[in-house]
DNA sequence: CGTGTCAAGATTGCATACGATTTGATATTA
DNA sequence: TAATATCAAATCGTATGCAATCTTGACACG
């Protein structure tokens, strides 16, 4: 590769308004990003689903090039499969691949665990607190909402770190655990149980590192088992065709 | 937000040839994308260095939109930082973001050990025997050589593993660990002992889980010791002007 | 009746055009 | 001189067009 002395271009300081961009990013694409998002993994839109760059274009009001960039964003996120000249279909992780997202998301959780035991504030324990109520309270009637808020909870916390990286894989792995529940799962169970939520929180109070990085991890053990462990559900199609073509390719 | 009917397409499978595809993804974002990587992460270009689409494209001899679309992934990836109507900026991570790279990557690499532990088989632990003799061959004596040959190494775990989800946050997090390094680490020690990698791997022989993954962690804080605790370089100016605004920030 | 061929249609890959935004320099004014 | 207004250059945001590629279904053939 011949060095590419065009690009060694002086080093220009990007004014970094990091306090205050936060702000405003309402850009056309996120929208359309963050509205396929929801539509996945609230199961508006089924797995392998096709999203044509044209017809997203068309129900969202702009061109291609928005639709483009918001897929290729979720493919890099794994809620979408983009495949090269054919276009970009709703994933449908396999089993497999479904243990595998949570394998990670448990190792991401414990780490949240292990750096917030011991570290929250006053004003982030009320806040806590105040979220379980809020999953109780919409425990039992709105199945939806409470999804929605359980996963909120583990965001939060993931938010408190204040670390960037592990908040983004974490939210990405959120994601697609969600997606991975609405193919495997039962038709919703509450996905997190409100106790274990409320243990969680009391050994991070408790400062007990290990206790809330062990509870944490039998945690998601638990989400995950509810769902993967039971092979309740038939496997798709593609499953037992993967099962049977790794068969014979063994050569 | 409107019930978008439209999108209920009618699943249809795409055909996951996931045996066959793996040979062949040739496509010129990806080409321009792996360039613009490995210019980044062995230093070509500096941290915060301008990266115009236009520029980038004449370069690579293809539009804009390549160009474009590289920079959105690397900008994912963490190594790009994309401000909007701005333009696209080599990465230069702050001090603490650099620590919060390491941290997950710590916790990642604890994973990997873990799941690894006691389950290599024997074409594998050759496989990284080799990779230790290669990487004593090159360490005294070609430094980037020496380099590459450690991110290689863990990677290869990673990819042991069979995790897709854990593979690819962890190349990530060593790419971007690479760019903390060049920036707060002094001039290109050899960032991984190669003994530390040597115990690592016996105890993943061993199959002593906790032994593995306390290795695995240990090395991982020795490479960020190295550059992160002592903080020998002179911080950024952004470092600097972050430190001051957010002492004036508090109201 | 199963199979191979091929053309039409659908959809992406990529390039290009044009308006919008930001920036930095220059001119203007108090 | 210092502050401000104005303008031009650079660069991005977005839409759109055309060629390349893949899919599908019809049709001929064995």
């Amino acid at each position: 590769m011949p060095k590419p002395t065009d690009l060694h271009a002086k080093a220009a300081q990007p004014k970094s308004r990091k306090p205050s961009q936060a702000a405003k990013t309402p850009t056309r694409t996120e929208k359309v990003h963050e509205a396929l998002r929801q539509a996945i993994i609230e199961q508006q839109l089924p797995p392998s689903a096709r999203l044509p760059e044209d017809m997203i274009g068309e129900t969202f009001g702009t061109s291609r090039t928005i639709a483009r960039e918001a897929l290729l964003r979720l493919s890099v996120e794994g809620l979408v499969d983009l495949v090269p000249n054919r276009g970009a279909f709703v994933a449908n992780p396999s089993l497999d691949d479904g243990r595998d997202v949570f394998v990670v998301r448990r190792g991401l959780e414990r780490m949240v665990a292990l750096q917030l035991a011991g570290q929250l504030t006053p004003a982030q324990i009320t806040e806590l607190r105040r979220m379980l109520e809020q999953e109780e309270l919409a425990g039992a009637r709105d199945e939806r909402e409470a999804v929605r808020l359980a996963g909120e909870f583990h965001l939060r916390l993931a938010e408190m770190t204040g670390n960037k990286v592990l908040i983004r894989y974490l939210t990405e792995t959120v994601s697609r655990c969600s997606l991975v529940l609405t193919i495997y799962g039962r038709p919703h169970s509450v996905d997190c149980g409100i106790d274990e939520h409320r243990q969680i929180i009391e050994a991070l109070i408790a400062g007990d590192k290990a206790q809330a990085a062990e509870l944490m991890e039998h945690h998601i053990e638990q989400v995950a088992g509810r769902a993967l462990l039971e092979t309740r559900k038939p496997l798709s199609v593609q499953d037992v065709l993967a099962f049977y073509a790794t068969a014979i390719a063994r050569d």
